[in-house]
DNA sequence: TATAAAGGTGAATCCGCAC
DNA sequence: AGTGCGGATTCACCTTTAT
C-alpha cells in the first residue's frame, strides 16, 4: 500500500514508476524550467541579481528537456484516477514545451491559469515588458473524463461570491513565509506561495484526497495539503529540501478555515 | 516592389512567399484555432489510454494545425527584417501548440503577455475557472537578433510612467467598435480590440514601418496602423472581410496622438 | 518609541561598441 | 570569439539603520 503524507527521496521519474494506476487524486508539478541564464545581470544600482543558476534547472537542449518531461508527465497520467486533474506551473521559458506534450499525451486543457505577480521584478534595461506572470496549466486524463473534481460553489465563495476567473492576482514568496538557511539566504531559488498552493489544493481535491508533488523541493504543496485536511505524497532527490520540508510540514498545528468549507 | 496599405487577397501561405526575405518590420498574427480535435482524441478503447504507447503522430488532427502553423510561420521568419519582432495571439486551444513551433523554428519568445480579459464570459456550467485570458507571444528572430525595435520610454509614458508589465487589462471588442454586418450581427466572430493593437504596433514599431498581417480579418491591424502613422500590408482570403477591412480603414481621418510621441 | 531613510531582493532567457 | 568599458536602466515590499 502507498504510504501517504511522507516524502519519497529519489528520482522523480523511478519514484513514478512504483506508483500504482489510477490512484492519486491530484498532482501539483512545479518542474524545472530550463530557464538558460547566460550572463550576470546587474541592477541600476549595480547589485547583482541573484539568478538561477541551480544545476537542476540545467538541460542541454530542448530535446533533452521534452524527453524528461514526456517521461515524467507520461507516468503522472498513468498514476492519475479518471476523477482526477493535474497542475503544471511554467514559465514562457518551458510552458509551450510542456503545454504541447500535455496535449501529445492525451492530457485535456480545462484552463491555463495566470498566476498575475503584484511585484515582479522588473525589467531593468527596458528591452521588454516586465515579465510578470507564470502560467498553470491544469488538466484532466483525457477529454472523456468528465467527473474530474471542481468545487466551483466553494472557490465562488472564497472569491467573494463572484465566480473566481483563470487571472490570480498573488504577491511573490517573501518576508516570514520566505524560508530562509543557516546562512539567512534563500533556502530554494523558487519557493511558491502557499495562497497560489491553496487555490489548486481548495478548488480540486476534497477532505482526505491524496496529492502528490514530484518536484517537492521545500514543501509547500505539502504544507497547504495538511493545513486543508488533505494528504501529501512528495518526491524530491535532495536531502537539505527533505529535511527542511518535513520540518516545516511537522511544525503546522492549524488549519486554514477553509479546510471544513 | 511591394506595395503597402493595401489588402492582398489570397491564401495565407502563399501570398507570404511572394514576400521578399527581410522586408517587414512588425507581423500581428491572429492564426485560427478551430483544429477539430474531437474525432482524434477520441478513441475506441477508453479504458486504456495509455501515454506511453500514444506516439503523437496519431493525433492526425493535431499533426495537421502544426503543419500548417509551421508553414506560415517559416515564412513570416524569412521576410523579417532583423529589427523585426513578430506577434502571435492565442488561445489555450492553439497558443501551445504554436509556441512550441515558434520555438522549434528559432523564434526567440522575449514576453508572453497576457490580455486579460475585463469582461470575459463566465463559465455558465461551473465546470471550470472564467476563461479571462488570450496569451500573445512577441518573438524576435533568434537569439541572437538583439536590436529589435521596443519602444520603452514610450510605452512607459504611456503606462503613467511606470514600466509596462505583460499583463495587459483590456475589454473585449464591443459596443459601436464591433463592426456589425448588415444583419445587424457581429461581422466576424473574433475581432479583436483597437486597444490591443495599439500597444502592439506603438511598444514594436516606429512610424512608417510597415505592419504586415497574414489573417487580416476586419482589418484591425491596418485600422491601428493607419492611426498611429505606420504601414500595413494585410492578407486575407475572404471577399466579405475585404470589403469591411477595406471601408473601414478608408474612412479613417484622425490619428492617435501617441502616434507623434 | 516612533518615524524616516536607506538598503536588500524576487524563476531574468535584460546593452553595445571597440579592440 | 572573447574582453573591457562607457552608459543607460527599476517596482513593490520587506528589513535594517538612522533620526
Amino acid at each position: 500500500m502507498m504510504q501517504i503524507n511522507t516524502i519519497i527521496q529519489g528520482d522523480c521519474i523511478e519514484e513514478l514508476k512504483k506508483i500504482p494506476n489510477d490512484s492519486i487524486d491530484l498532482i501539483f508539478a512545479d518542474p524545472p524550467y530550463n530557464m538558460q541564464l547566460k550572463n550576470a545581470l546587474y541592477r541600476p544600482n549595480n547589485t547583482k541579481v541573484d539568478g538561477v543558476d541551480d544545476d537542476w534547472d540545467k538541460f542541454g537542449s530542448f530535446s533533452e528537456y521534452d524527453d524528461f518531461c514526456a517521461a515524467w508527465l507520461t507516468e503522472c497520467r498513468r498514476i492519475l484516477k479518471e476523477t482526477g486533474t493535474i497542475w503544471v506551473i511554467g514559465s514562457y521559458h518551458n510552458i509551450f514545451r510542456v503545454g504541447n506534450i500535455m496535449l501529445n499525451l492525451g492530457f485535456w486543457i480545462l484552463n491555463d491559469v495566470t498566476w498575475y505577480k503584484t511585484n515582479p521584478m522588473p525589467n531593468f534595461m527596458g528591452t521588454r515588458f516586465t515579465n510578470a506572470t507564470e502560467t498553470l496549466l491544469w488538466c484532466s486524463k483525457g477529454e472523456q473524463y468528465k467527473k474530474y473534481t471542481f468545487n466551483h460553489k466553494l472557490m465562488k465563495k472564497y472569491n467573494g461570491d463572484k465566480q473566481m476567473t483563470s487571472v490570480w492576482q498573488i504577491g511573490l514568496c517573501i518576508g516570514a513565509e520566505r524560508l530562509k538557511g543557516q546562512d539567512g539566504k534563500k533556502a530554494h531559488s523558487t519557493q511558491k506561495p502557499e495562497e497560489l498552493l491553496k487555490r489548486v489544493i481548495l478548488s480540486t481535491t476534497k477532505q482526505d484526497d491524496v496529492v502528490l508533488d514530484p518536484f517537492f523541493g521545500t514543501g509547500t504543496t505539502g504544507a497547504v495539503a495538511k493545513k486543508l485536511k488533505r494528504n501529501f505524497i512528495g518526491i524530491e532527490r535532495e536531502t537539505d529540501y527533505i529535511t527542511l520540508a518535513q520540518g516545516r510540514i511537522d511544525s503546522i498545528t492549524e488549519f486554514f478555515p477553509e479546510a471544513d468549507w
